[in-house]
DNA sequence: GCCAAACTACGACGAGCGTCGTACGATAGA
DNA sequence: TCTATCGTACGACGCTCGTCGTAGTTTGGC
């Protein structure tokens, strides 16, 4: 038990490094997409284990990695779990109302579809 | 030549077709981005031959077939010519405010970063 | 009928992606 | 200290992507 960010410094973008292509480019993915609505919903923030996706943790966690590099979400560690949020106010100062509309779009089109929830 | 739509019958989704994913990942490209940037200013609909694009002729129809596929953009034949439109009402029923945005904050990016015009 | 222009089709190639499995590292608690 | 939990690293595999070049097809005009 050292001190706080111990372990590992996780790598994230600054917000001039987050880029439109690359954001897109993460949400386009119907995991991360997921992974993405739900972090949107809950307020806190959300340990990796807190999804259950239909893959193994390997892949969970290279989904979280792409997330992380393209700036669209945040990660710290605590503990053994490392919890994720969104980066609304980053995103919202780059790409003003962007994530916001694709996460309707993406409930609207769940309700369409009858998929997920 | 035959009647109108002799040569080709260029395949299109429905609009119930159209999905976010696919959407997504179509505006994730820089190229496209870019096609799909000057058709959204053009307001008349544009021949493929009106976009200079660093790439060849190949790669560029390419592009307008993925764009053409995910439903971001029509394709209809004219003469020669093949005339390209976004598909604005289809994605603003879909999708609300999403294509606005996506373009809002490519603007936004090409201006942060110098590039484009 | 012939030619130029616009776009396509097809095959190729290198790179990257999404997925997995196994082995490993770090933390918390008993 | 031992162990269970959480997540990572690494290599592998198949598939898709972006790109190109060449050859071909359709259309319009001369």
């Amino acid at each position: 038990m050292n001190t706080a960010t111990s372990t590992r410094d996780l790598a994230h973008p600054t917000r001039d490094e987050i880029r439109l292509e690359g954001v897109l480019h993460a949400l386009s993915d119907p995991m991360r997409l997921l992974i993405v609505r739900e972090m949107a919903v809950a307020e806190t923030e959300l340990a990796c284990s807190y999804f259950t996706l239909p893959v193994t943790k390997s892949t969970t966690t290279h989904h979280f990695r792409v997330l992380r590099e393209s700036g669209v979400i945040r990660q710290a560690y605590r503990g053994t779990a490392k919890l994720n949020g969104l980066r609304r106010e980053d995103l919202d100062a780059l790409f003003p109302g962007l994530i916001e509309r694709v996460l309707e779009a993406a409930a609207l089109e769940a309700d369409r579809l009858g998929t997920d929830g």
